[in-house]
DNA sequence: TTTGAAATTGGGGTTCC
DNA sequence: GGAACCCCAATTTCAAA
């Protein structure tokens, strides 16, 4: 991980589908030099995945929220994360400190889908309570690198 | 956007690097045809970006954390959003409902990096109070599509 | 450097306002 | 007529050995 590999990340960070060749213009290195690096960087996992990004309203979800749960003890974690891949609503999902145990970020229709998401998730066994915010505004930021 | 737009961005969503070639095949088209879609998706914003996501960690940010931030009244907003843009660490922000105005993401190389965050924070004009917690662990998801 | 694969461009066709 | 589709073929560009 040297400074050309930083640069390309900052590229791919930006625009995922730059070839080869673009990123090498970029890095003053040769396609092939830079077809190598990005090999390794996914191989070694620092590049994690290079994916679309979609507009939610786009996709007819105008309402995102955060919903904090918290899980009773003895509960299956394992269990409740597969119940949230089975929700398109859910984005985003992690354990965190506190007095909850997951945030998760969810993209709803309208309201009406929100609320069938909390009482979906409030009817999990195990889920002994869900505290939602709604999302206002995202801000777009440039990121890690 | 009909089925095969659908279906194009579930594709990318998982593989952003996808040819069109592959796109086609997967959705019975030629490339060509994938190609324009493709091009419209995009300039409908429906595709917001196509980007790497890295591995916090193998950025050497082993440390993630959730910040609630609360801004006093007659605060301005922009301000402290470009104060936001300035701090590398921060990989997401949004203005939410509820008790404090913004909820952001970070990623830290440690606690010492963290509490000089949330220092940094708390000095900006306007912040009246931040709270804290960390990200055990992230849940891999499948997501909108 | 070379070779097969992929993107792009231009031409042409269809369908539906 | 024009817009939104699609395909094919030729050319240029790219990826990978």
């Amino acid at each position: 991980m040297d400074r050309i590999d930083h640069e390309i990340l900052r590229h791919l960070t930006r625009d995922g589908r730059l070839t080869f060749r673009e990123l090498g213009e970029a890095v003053h290195l040769s396609a092939n030099a830079v077809a190598e690096r990005f090999r390794r960087l996914q191989e070694s996992g620092t590049i994690r995945h290079i994916r679309a990004v979609l507009d939610p309203q786009a996709m007819g979800r105008s309402l995102e929220a955060q919903i904090e749960i918290k899980l009773s003890a003895q509960t299956s974690a394992l269990e409740f994360e597969n119940a949230l891949r089975h929700m398109p609503q859910v984005m985003e999902a992690a354990l965190m400190t506190g007095s909850f145990d997951y945030a998760i970020r969810v993209a709803c229709e309208n309201s009406h889908e929100l609320m069938q998401v909390t009482e979906a998730l409030r009817k999990h066994p195990g889920v002994s309570d869900t505290y939602t915010r709604l999302v206002l505004r995202e801000i777009e930021l440039s990121g890690m690198v």
